[in-house]
RNA sequence: GCCCGGAUGGCGGAAUUGGUAGACGCGUCAGACUCAAAAUCUGGUAUCAGCAAUGAUGUGCAGGUUCGAUUCCUGUUCCGGGCACCA
């Protein structure tokens, strides 16, 4: 009998589907776990070899802590809008929905393949009305709700309209304009527009104002990854900054929380430092400077070190901060015109990436708050309109920054650090003592900072500020394929559509094209548009991606009910996610919108936590290791460069001639020939002029190692190659490789599809783990998948032989056995916990390799170890298993499933001694073995009258003997 | 540019808390079985020198701390991820 996986892979596949061995009820006496995996996007390439890896890490560990005995849950589910369906649909003419659902059964094809443990009863779509009415309810929620500075929580907004009409704002500082000041009377006094203005300002979703890449000639708005270097992608338009009104989400009011929560739970370091940099909390102050001859205009700067006050040599503006027009004298307008011309068509990350120092004077000066003096106020693409004040004072001393800058503009540096500056680069030091710095001369700058603060509060022109450098989330798009805004517009005012007409359905369109004046595809809809009552308009624009994904993991608690987003008993029960897997692309981005939505939701007392991941595993990428071939460029005299024989050169004179830009004497000869043969006559080399070798991306899957396989190329891409020539490196033709992140355009995906039908899920899961540690990212190579089938292979013959079959036998286990059994339960229950799994699956083939060599086929000790394997191999443990029960004669149906995970004993483990490394001055020179009972003394009475000590030690006395139990000794002379 | 990772044999990787560097697998070499092949099994395999015993070198690079460093510190190079409308 052998090891047929496809057979049994497919009749456990079905078995386990009829008999929905994987659904998970929302109440259980066993204690409730969640495993949940990052909300795929279905997009239409299908998977790849990359994909699945935090799959299947995060399927072992649902299986394995099913068989600690929880109620795991473990659902899947789509993130279904989204821009490259949208993308398609402008390509292809076919509708986002349509080439959705087709994404999505293919998707789910390849995962059945796999043999996950997902409870499909609870699939979510998010571009699914039944879903998406919830994201729309959450979003009304939002808009509804302001957030309460005195006790850090989100409440409704007529909480606020009642504290408004009693005392105004006095106590509650308007968050989107600070200016905005009001007393109850004039509160009551306002119209309806004008409140419903001011309340905008305060909720948590909200309209503003922001900016977006535009580009006009394809009459839309565009992601930061369809811009090239300034131009779109999509035709190569240029592309420039434009402001226009979008909703926004107060995430900036959570930053305290979103910083303290992180306290709370088990992410990385590495992670929690990627969030909290994102958020960029920062203390300063916010200073004034007062413009000199420009009665009552003053520009606020904000900075982190007010204590170096006195260094400021001149003032920052951001060049589309609203003062430059103002201030900006005759003389320097035209500069300045053309500089904020350029400064259109930059991002901000070209903007912080520049290395080039770039600026210009306004002409202005500002004047210094305490010493009077005129400082020069420039402007310059390094100081971001978005951050702080959009100005900064520039302390050439102090910051690398400004100095690179006043060098560049020749500006003078006031040094007001003294020795601990040295005039050719900043020094950002806090602990230096102050000089030429007025009230603060010796005073050192850790000190400083407060005493500047109290002398601005005194003349009133600054103060202390928490600054952030998290800006609020845009929360609208210019699509088509996202949700509806429950939101409709009467004589400019947002107003929230009524809980009960939810969901708002996304109205099919005919074609996708951009809306007038930057909208969406929808405000070319204008049945859909107008279809409310009065002379209301709804919002055209539609949620980004991260809309669904802020809250999907609550809804597969509860998938189905029609009443609530999730029934609070139900996600009682549950809880926040236990282990959550995905890739750390996530990190500032779905991670913290997350989080704020869960801590939003909690503070309305819909759920009862406020983190919605407890522990968080980032897998690493699994790039594609690319395969090129190398296409001669080049002309024969007097022959049309149409009538040429394509011609590809293997690497090695490729890399030659790309070298030395000549071509090889052997590979000039078989050019020679091909040229010949082709034409059928003679040509003289020197009619062969040889321009350029260009390497094209060829399909990694028609390459054995670096070897191409000619006849598979010639018929690939439907024979576009299919004349090709070959000019050969000892009759082979060699290719040349890459690593690049996997992309079908690329032709370097694996298709774990082709994997699964040659070698088994089993098979392809243990070596998705085996290939290294799941955080880490490295290029998938298919070769050594054959070791882990050969292990699968080895396991089967621990029970059946090809020929003799079923080997099995029930009998007292001997201490060797119970050894190699019990070492392997103890290394993979801590490696499954430390999500080491490569090294589990090693230990796997250890206990294999062991018991083979005993010829153990003792079912006292394969039972525990299949069921130990079971997490990771679910087929194959699930067959033998059966297999093992068969043999006892237990003929109700049980699953491995529901086994329970065997527990170490450590006993079987104990040791008496060690082999101890001995190394004398760090040097390991031999090992002793010693009993674990050993003390110092004994153990140097051993090693000074061992051999090899004498002859190292040579008679000299030893300085100091080392002796670590159980780990090593050593000798210091 | 800024933030976060990573670098160990021919290759993927192991070494969990500073304690025998290279577990396990691939590849490769030699052998067994076979008419032959596949499959399977056994043994070798970091580098250099040596018949061997053994010795020297060795974890991107340059330093440092330590009896002892892949592990900790400082600096540096290269590669990957993110940087707010890809998801």
């Amino acid at each position: 009998m052998e090891y047929n996986f496809i057979e049994i892979e497919k009749k456990w596949q079905d078995t386990w589907n009829e008999k929905h061995i994987y659904q998970v009820k929302n109440e259980d006496t066993r204690p409730a776990y969640y495993v949940l995996d990052m909300f795929p996007y279905p997009s239409g390439a299908g998977l790849h070899v990359g994909h699945p890896l935090g799959y299947i890490a995060s399927d072992i560990f649902a299986r394995y802590k099913r068989l600690q005995g929880f109620n795991v849950l473990h659902p899947m589910g789509y993130d279904a809008f989204g821009l490259p369906a949208e993308q398609y649909a402008i390509e292809h003419g076919i509708p986002p929905a349509v080439s959705t659902a087709q994404n999505i059964k293919n998707f789910r094809k390849q995962l059945d393949r796999i043999g996950f443990s997902y409870d499909w009863s609870r699939e979510i779509k998010t571009s699914d009305p039944q879903y998406y009415k919830w994201t729309q309810w959450i979003f009304l929620q939002l808009f509804k709700s302001f957030y309460n500075r005195q006790n850090a929580k989100a409440e409704p907004i007529e909480k606020l309209v009642a504290v408004f009409e009693k005392e105004g704002n006095i106590h509650f500082p308007c968050p989107g304009n600070e200016h905005t000041i009001f007393t109850p009377e004039m509160w009551n006094s306002y119209d309806e527009k004008i409140k419903m203005e001011i309340l905008m300002n305060y909720r948590l979703a909200y309209c503003g104002y922001g900016e977006v890449n535009w580009c006009e000639g394809l009459g839309t708005v565009l992601a930061n990854d369809e811009v090239m270097n300034g131009l779109s992608e999509r035709g190569g338009f240029p592309v420039e900054r434009k402001t226009l009104r979008q909703w926004y989400l107060r995430i900036t009011e959570y930053a305290d929380r979103l910083l303290e929560g992180l306290l709370r739970v088990d992410f990385s370091d590495s992670m929690k430092e990627m969030q909290s940099n994102w958020i960029g909390k920062s203390t300063g102050a916010e200073i004034s400077f007062q413009i000199h001859n420009v009665s009552n205009e003053s520009v606020k700067v904000y900075t982190t070190r007010p204590d170096t006050i006195f260094g400021v040599d001149f003032l920052v503006l951001a060049p589309e901060h609203i003062l430059v027009s103002q201030i900006t004298t005759p003389d320097h307008q035209k500069e300045v015109d053309e500089y904020k011309a350029y400064m259109k068509s930059r991002s901000d990350r070209e903007r912080q990436a520049e290395k080039k120092i770039t600026g210009c004077f306004t002409g202005a000066f500002a004047v210094h708050p305490f010493s009077d003096k005129l400082i020069p106020v420039w402007i310059s693409e390094y100081v971001l309109a978005g951050y702080g004040t959009g100005a900064i004072m520039a302390v050439p001393c102090g910051d690398e920054r400004d100095f690179k800058f006043a060098q560049h503009f020749n500006i003078p540096i006031t040094n007001i650090i003294g020795r601990e500056f040295n005039g050719e680069m900043a020094n950002d030091t806090k602990d230096a003592i102050l000089e030429n710095s007025d009230f603060l001369n010796g005073v050192k700058m850790r000190d400083a900072a407060e005493m500047v603060l109290q002398k601005l509060a005194e003349k009133n022109i600054g103060k202390a500020k928490i600054q952030y450098k998290m800006r609020d989330a845009a929360f609208s798009r210019q699509r088509y394929w996202g949700e509806p805004f429950p939101i409709i517009w009467q004589d400019d005012i947002a107003y929230p559509m009524n809980e009960n007409e939810l969901p708002l359905l996304l109205p099919p369109v005919d074609e996708l094209k951009p809306g007038p004046h930057g909208q969406g595809p929808l405000a070319n809809n204008r049945e859909w548009i107008e279809n409310v009552p009065g002379n209301g308009i709804r919002e055209s624009s539609t949620m980004p991606g991260y809309a669904g994904s802020s809250w999907y993991f609550l809804r597969y608690m509860d998938p189905h009910n029609n009443d609530r987003f999730c029934d609070k008993k139900i996600s009682n029960y549950w809880g926040n996610v236990d282990l959550y897997i995905g890739g750390t692309e996530h990190a500032v981005g779905h991670l913290l919108y997350s989080r704020m939505w869960t801590k939003f939701l909690f503070d309305l007392d819909l759920i009862n936590f406020d983190e919605p991941f407890k522990r968080l595993l980032n897998q690493g990428m699994i790039q594609g290791s690319s395969r090129f071939v190398y296409k001669l460029i080049y002309t024969i005299e007097n022959v049309q460069p149409s009538n040429l024989p394509v011609i590809f050169i293997s690497k090695k004179y490729a890399d030659h001639f790309l070298e030395k830009n000549e071509f090889d004497e052997t590979g000039a000869l078989q050019l020679g020939k091909i040229v010949n043969d082709y034409f059928k006559k003679t040509i003289e080399p020197i009619n062969i002029f040889i321009q350029n070798i260009t390497p094209i991306h060829t399909d990694v899957n028609m390459v054995n190692g670096f070897e191409l396989n000619m006849d598979e190329f010639k018929k690939w891409r439907n024979h576009e190659y299919g004349d090709a020539c070959f000019i050969l490196d000892d009759g082979k033709y060699i290719c040349g490789a890459e690593v690049e992140k996997m992309s079908k355009s690329k032709f370097n995906t694996i298709n774990p599809d082709d994997l699964v039908l040659k070698y088994g899920a089993d098979t392809f899961r243990l070596y998705e783990m085996f290939l290294g540690p799941v955080e880490q990212s490295k290029p998938w190579d298919t070769k050594g998948i054959e070791g882990v089938h050969r292990f699968l292979k080895k396991l089967w013959r621990l029970f059946f032989d090809e020929s003799k079959g079923s080997l099995m036998y029930e009998s007292e286990a001997s201490s060797d056995e119970l050894k190699i059994l019990h070492t392997a339960i103890k290394k993979v229950k801590e490696d499954t916990e430390r999500f080491s799994f490569n090294t589990a699956v090693s230990a796997f083939m250890i206990a294999v390799n062991e018991l083979t060599t005993l010829k153990c086929h003792n079912i006292a000790i394969l039972k525990p170890l299949i069921i130990l394997l079971a997490p990771y191999a679910p087929h194959i443990a699930e067959e033998l298993y059966q297999h093992v029960r068969l043999y006892k004669q237990e003929n109700n149906f049980e699953s491995i499933l529901d086994e329970t995970l065997p527990v170490v004993n450590e006993k079987y483990l104990m040791e008496t001694s060690k082999n101890y490394p001995v190394s004398i001055n760090g040097k390991l020179r031999t090992t002793i073995s010693i009993s674990l009972e050993a003390g110092q003394q004994g153990v140097e009475t051993i090693i000074l009258s061992n051999e090899v000590v004498k002859k190292w030690l040579d008679g000299k006395p030893h300085k100091k003997i080392i002796y670590v139990k159980n780990k090593m000794i050593n000798i210091v002379i």
